[in-house]
RNA sequence: CGGGGUGUGGCGCAGCUUGGUAGCGCACCUGCUUUGGGAGCAGGGGGUCGUCGGUUCGAAUCCGGCCACCCCGACCA
């Protein structure tokens, strides 16, 4: 039976919704896909509900091919799970937490690591049961901060997830293999374009780790890529490191009187004027900039961190974040620098920081900053910095930080060219968490010597809600949405054009035909509604093709008009259902 | 959590400065006309103006509190 519009549950609206916000969540709500119900939550309607399950679909399909096995947990669990992995903590804020009549403390899970842990050790205590992977599809819940961009970050969502168990390093990478091939698979059966970038594992922890990237400007993670195929997560992208340079020439560091120079840009022009260089002029990447941020860890303790790059870059709020995880990073506020006042706002130099030194306070550099590299850097006391200060014979880092901003144009780490910076939307993320929950929540089994083994995890996600968002960003254009066909609530719109009874009776017989063939149909069957609103309504809605059946079949011709390429084409109307029909098949080759 | 903005039929907005019992477009209902690019005419239904309090003879309009929502930033699948 084809959809009919004369009594689909939907109406498409003219105008642009107040708070809509990106294009594609504009298309799906004057569509009539979806409803707004609050900040950050959504109703599913009828067509959007469609093209959901389809992608649900899709997902369960391949996830099952590998061998994963469908379960379905409380989306409200108890506290107890998350406390013992910290997370009940860590997770702060961005937290549902709630509590029944008892006062007992209650979450909505915004992903359930710790609960498929347990389940497993529940049931299994053996080798020999596994490896095994399961997985779910279910609702998270995020109180978000500022929810944003439609469906793409609401604090409501579906999100598959699974996880795979495994005695040993050679079976989580075999589980985390199976998982990438199916993710591929899904999204290239989707027909959404895609990326795979190396990312940080985040939160979850764990070590090897790859996100799958829609791109397209208005996603809200950026990434990298080479022309040689290197392709990362901008916060998992590493620095080249040069290498040490020779020392003995150098002359000996000397502090000089540098007034009012708190910023490297006064910085480079005062020693420009002063102590101009022989050789060329000083440059902001010969300076050293050090910057002081607050660290609170998961246990509530406080600990400043220095934080030393070359003066041409910023640092990335986000990188930096990202590797200081689970720690909480949070700008030096003037009463810390009142706490410290060892601590020189704009005339921080290395001499007086590292584990070893005087004020005991860590401090890690950018990869760059190199033993034998000399630097331009801040002397700790008001309007004096320090020249010629070598890494290595003047200071000692602590250690090294991915956290200087990365730009278009840097080398790649694997040597496979220059860096190229772009956007996309993050629709899966893959990670090997190891044993870390395993640990927390003491999941072992007895191996084949009957010695007790701490099972090793990977952990797989996908946001099915989100990839309906991400496809109509893709998708979208001036006219409205444009699915690809595997996931389109309908192959082909059947716009019945203009009075009479031939009309109608020809719609109607194409749409049955079409149907029996296997081609769902939305027919446009709303009876005194023109032409042109029909029209509007199928380019808006994004069915793959259209037929028009309309003044032309007096000719006994009705035209085809394909969505994505505006292309038309006339077709006899007896053959245009075996003309739908093999543009469905796929192409021989 | 900082900064800015907005709350008026289902949707988009005007009215507020200068208080006088709510209006326009879209959508919806009825009738006639129209039918290949969001039709025309006529008639009609639908709103405690976010909320609580204050000022006033009288408040959508002025004053105060609260709530919600949107944008930018900080933070995150």
């Amino acid at each position: 039976m084809p959809l009919r519009m004369s009594t689909l549950f939907v109406r498409t609206l003219r105008e642009e919704p107040a708070d809509a916000e990106l294009p594609g969540h504009t298309a799906l709500l004057r569509a009539g896909y979806i409803r707004r119900a609050g900040t950050g939550l959504h109703t599913w309607l009828p067509l959007g509900h469609r093209v959901y399950r389809r992608v649900e679909q899709v997902v369960r399909e391949e996830m099952d091919a590998i061998g994963a096995q469908e379960v379905h947990f409380p989306a409200l669990l108890p506290k107890e799970p998350y406390q013992a992995t910290g997370r009940w903590e860590e997770y702060g804020d961005n937290l549902f937490r709630l509590r029944d009549r008892r006062d007992n403390d209650y979450l909505l899970a915004p992903t359930h690591e710790e609960v498929f842990t347990l389940l497993v050790k529940d049931l299994y205590a053996s080798y020999k049961d596994l490896p095994v992977s399961l997985y779910q599809i279910q609702t998270k819940y995020r109180d978000e901060a500022r929810p944003r961009a439609g469906l793409l970050r609401g604090r409501e969502f579906v999100m598959k997830d699974s996880y795979s168990f495994d005695v040993d390093d050679a079976g989580l990478e075999a589980s985390y293999d199976a998982h990438r091939g199916a993710y591929v698979r899904i999204f290239e059966r989707l027909g959404i374009p895609f990326v795979i970038v190396e990312a940080m594992s985040g939160a979850m922890g764990g070590s090897r780790s790859e996100e799958f990237l829609a791109p397209t400007p208005v996603g809200e993670d950026t990434f990298v890529r080479s022309p040689g195929g290197y392709a990362a997560n901008v916060e998992a992208v590493t620095t080249p490191v040069p290498p040490a340079l020779p020392f003995d020439d150098a002359p000996a560091a000397h502090v000089e009187d540098t007034p009012a120079t708190p910023t490297i840009e006064t910085l480079v022009a005062f020693a420009n004027e002063h102590h101009p260089r022989p050789d060329r002029p000083w440059r902001p990447a010969d300076t050293l900039k050090n910057v002081v941020v607050m660290l609170t860890h998961p246990d509530g303790s406080r600990e400043p961190l220095v934080v030393g790059v070359p003066g041409d870059r910023d640092v990335d709020a986000k990188r930096l974040a990202a590797q200081l995880e689970p720690a909480e990073v949070a700008v030096f506020d003037d009463d810390d620098f009142a706490a410290h006042p060892h601590l020189v706002k704009g005339y921080l130099g290395p001499q007086i920081l590292g584990a070893a030194s005087e004020t005991s306070i860590r401090y890690l550099v950018d990869p760059r900053v190199v033993t034998g590299t000399r630097w331009l850097t801040g002397a700790n006391a008001e309007g004096h910095h320090v020249f010629d200060l070598v890494c290595g014979r003047d200071f000692t880092p602590d250690g090294v930080i991915e956290a200087a901003e990365v730009r278009d144009g840097d080398p790649a780490p694997d040597g496979s060219g220059p860096l190229e910076l772009a956007r996309g939307i993050e629709i899966g993320h893959i990670f090997q968490l190891g044993r870390k929950y395993a640990e927390a929540l003491d999941l072992k089994v007895l191996d084949e010597h009957g010695k007790l083994v701490t099972v090793t995890m990977g952990s797989y996600g996908i946001g099915v809600s989100r990839i309906v968002a991400a496809i109509a960003e893709a998708c979208v254009d001036d006219l409205g949405l444009c699915w690809p066909a595997p996931i389109a609530p309908a192959r082909v719109h059947l716009v019945a054009a203009g009075k009479g009874e031939e009309i109608n009776d020809t719609a109607e017989r194409l749409a049955a035909e079409l149907e029996a063939a296997g081609i769902e149909v939305l027919l446009d069957d709303r009876p005194r509604v023109s032409p042109g609103v029909k029209f509007k309504d199928a380019e808006l809605l994004g069915m793959p093709k259209i037929l028009v059946v309309g003044k032309r079949l007096a000719d006994g011709v009705v035209e085809v008009r394909d969505r994505a390429s505006g292309e038309r084409e006339d077709v006899a109307v007896d053959a245009v259902v075996g003309h739908l029909v093999a543009d469905a098949s796929p192409a021989p080759r």
